[in-house]
Order: structure tokens, then sequence, then C-alpha cells
DNA sequence: TTGAATATGGACTATTCAGTCCAATAACGA
DNA sequence: TCGTTATTGGACTGAATAGTCCATATTCAA
């Protein structure tokens, strides 16, 4: 671990590149000596601070969570229906704008790190349960509020949410097409509007079968 | 392209070798000698029938993509609920089978190839139209058949089954857990299911509250 | 049966790449 | 300031690997 400023630096730098350039060409062709040129540092630094390949790739891991849970509003552990569609179209914004490549900054290391190496598949594991998280707590302050449900198995609506935030992401990524993360998230989001609860105030909201088609049309 | 029946043979084990070490390890853990000796050829032999490691693994593509269509049932194009169900059924069952290691035999390659092979992006791309088309297909059928509303969006249905699927199948493969891609498919089930016209006929079928509940439960 | 086309075996090459090593420099605390 | 510790530069190594080449063996059609 670096003790100076610049050592904090150097090493942020290199994690950064690496991360940039698995993004654009995915692991397999992102060499060492790829990183250091990119990240203007010689091999003793990346070796200073990191035991392998393997372990700068884990790192990557880290840094690419903490991206997608800056992505995450405050207001989403909050718990509303406004925060949850807010949260889904900030995603299809940044897909949009990074032209539908790389995938998803932590899903696509599954397929390419997992099955190679057991302490990175355990730590993307652990990615998506932080992920998951402040979904999770939203639902449940929902339950509490009496805007969802309280039959409503919360655990598994994170994980479907989490599922086509992934498989939208990827069909994304190989269709070279946003609208595809747009449509599987219109369908998340609508399978979650089926867990409200109907009250009184509630009425302002859409009615199911219209809220239904209009997230299949909007795709 | 082989000419002869043993050349077709050395071909499909060439081809069927680097599918199970792609599966296994990951693209990036499988070399060429590792193809040779796993499928029990030479250099040679690979190299008559494939231009380079990249074809090679275009190949695999084409390979499992008629993997995953054999395991769509026929009746899944004649279109109905308990068809779909039994699809969504057997995925989980295959993914048990495999212990959740590899994930999606297509999915997964997109995360490996799509950045570093635009051919291979393009096939993957194909690759799922023409794994969804069976489910467009049975849609369209039920519509007809007056099972499923007329407004319904088939093609945006077919994509947010399938972005359920491979979501569901990377999220079981990072957790090593087959329960994740069954709650993610029973979402996406319940999901179809809000598309369907409740007629006089179609009262046997629970009422849209129970399916749900029913759906995360089961997970 | 025969010979042309096809398939096979495996040695060889050139390159890439992860990882090592050590000398030189910069930062920092006393 | 000075000495210790942290950081940096880059040459070097050994192993792995994609791809080449050619001699040999098998297949198949006439």
């Amino acid at each position: 671990m670096p003790r100076t400023r610049k050592g904090h630096e150097t090493r942020a730098r290199i994690v950064a590149a690496t991360s940039e350039l698995v993004r654009d060409r995915g692991v397999v062709n992102t060499s060492l000596d790829d990183v250091i040129e990119r990240a203007a540092v010689s091999k003793s630094q990346l070796y200073l601070y990191f035991d392998s390949r393997d372990a700068l790739l884990r790192e990557v891991i880290v840094r690419n969570t903490e991206l997608v849970l800056a992505g995450v509003a405050d207001d989403l552990e909050t718990g509303s229906w406004r925060a949850i569609r807010a949260w889904f179209d900030s995603m299809v914004e940044f897909q949009k704008a990074a032209r539908s490549r790389g995938g998803c900054p932590v899903g696509s290391l599954v397929g390419q790190l997992a099955e190679g190496d057991e302490f990175a598949r355990k730590r993307l594991a652990q990615s998506f349960d932080r992920w998951e998280e402040p979904l999770r707590a939203g639902l449940r302050a929902m339950k509490t509020r009496g805007t969802l449900r309280r039959s409503a198995d919360v655990g598994a609506m994170a994980t479907a949410t989490m599922a086509s935030i992934q498989g939208g992401l990827i069909l994304s990524q190989a269709r070279r097409d946003p609208g595809q993360l747009a449509i599987a998230l219109n369908a998340a989001y609508a399978h979650l509007r089926e867990g409200r609860k109907l009250t009184a105030r509630a009425n302002s909201a859409p009615r199911p079968t219209v809220a239904r088609k209009r997230a299949g049309r909007r795709a």
C-alpha cells in the first residue's frame, strides 16, 4: 500500500487505466505493458502495489463496484417509485453515453474472471450484494410506509431487478443498442409495481394495465 | 471445410473441446495447445479447419447457439403458458446440472469476445435473435388464439424475457446458486402473464395476485 | 488398384507477456 | 539538513503461445 501522496496517485492511476482498457478491449486484450503505457508508469511501480495481474484485476472489480454504487442516488434507499424510475433512467443514459460499449462495469467481469479466479468470483458476488442493497432498503421502507404490499418478497424483487439490469446490459452490448436496456428495465419496473399496495392515496399513479402498456411501448 | 467423414469428426471434436474448455475456464485460459490436447488432434488439423484462434472461437458461438436452441421445445412456438413455464424450468434444471458453472453458453461469450472481435459481436447478436424467435412466435400465436392481449408488444416481451434469462444466469454464475436464475425467471413469467387476456375460459389460471406471490415464494 | 486429394503428426519460430531485479531518485520525519 | 524509507525506471528472463511448414499417412473416386 502506498504511503505517500504520490504513491496513492500512482496506484489509482494504474487501476483507472486498467479499468478503462478492460472496458474498451476486454480482459484478454489488456496486457500489463498496455497498462503501464496508458497509466504512464513503469513495471516496478505496478508490482510495488499489486502482487500479480490477477490482483490488479481484482482491484478493478472494487473500483468498478464503487463506480456503479456512485450512480445510485441516496433517495433510492428512502424508497419511492419515482426514485426507482430515476435510477433506471440514469442507467439507460449511462449506457447511451457509453454507446453500448463494454456492458456492465461489474457484470461484464463475471464472464471474464469468474471461472478463472475464484477470489474474483466471490468479490463479484459481493459487489452484486452491495449493489442490490439500496434497492432492498428502499423496498423495505416502502413496505413500512405502506406503498408496497407486506407480502412482497423484497429479496426476490431486488434479485429479479438486478437480473433485468444485467441481462439488459448484455443485450445492449451485443446489439449495440441502449434501447435493449430500456426494454428490460421497463419490464422490471412494471413487475416491481405489481407489488404495490392500492390505497386511496395511491390513485394518482396509473392503473396496472396502463402502466404496463406504456412501459412496453416506450421500449 | 472437411470433405471426408473423418474430417468432419475431427472438426467437430475440435469445436466441442474448445467449447468445453471455454465453459470450464473461460476464453482467456484456453490455449490452442489445451484444445489440441483435449480434442486429441494436432496443430495442423486445427489450422486446416480454422484460419485462426478467433475463427475457432467464432465457431464456438455457432455451436453453443445450436446447443441452447436445442433446449427450446417445439411447443414453445405453438404458444402456451405451460410451454413457457416448462422452458423456464428446463433452464433452471440445466443450470443446476452445470452446478452454476460457466453461465450462459452464449451470453457469457459477450463479455469475453464482443469488445475484441466485432465479427463475434455481430454473431452473438444474431444468436440472441434466433433464440428469441421461438418465444416471439409463441406469443404471436397466443395473440391470435386470444390468450394474449392484442395490445401486447411481442418484441419487447421477448427481449425483456431474454434479459431476465441472461441476467439470471450471470447472477447464478457469480453466486454459484441456480436459485438466482429461478428468481429471475419467476419474475419474467409473472411479467409475461400480466399480458394475458382474461376470458371466461381462462379462469382456471390463478388470479394475478396469486400468480405473482407464488412466483416470489418459489424462488 | 492407383494416384490425386484430403487429413495428420509434430517440430519449429517469432513474439508476446507476466514477473524479477537492481540501481537511481524523490519524499519525509527527526 | 540528513539519513531512512518510499518510489521510480527500465533492462532482463523464462515460459507460454499463436501460427508456419513439411513430411507422412489415409481416404476416396475412377
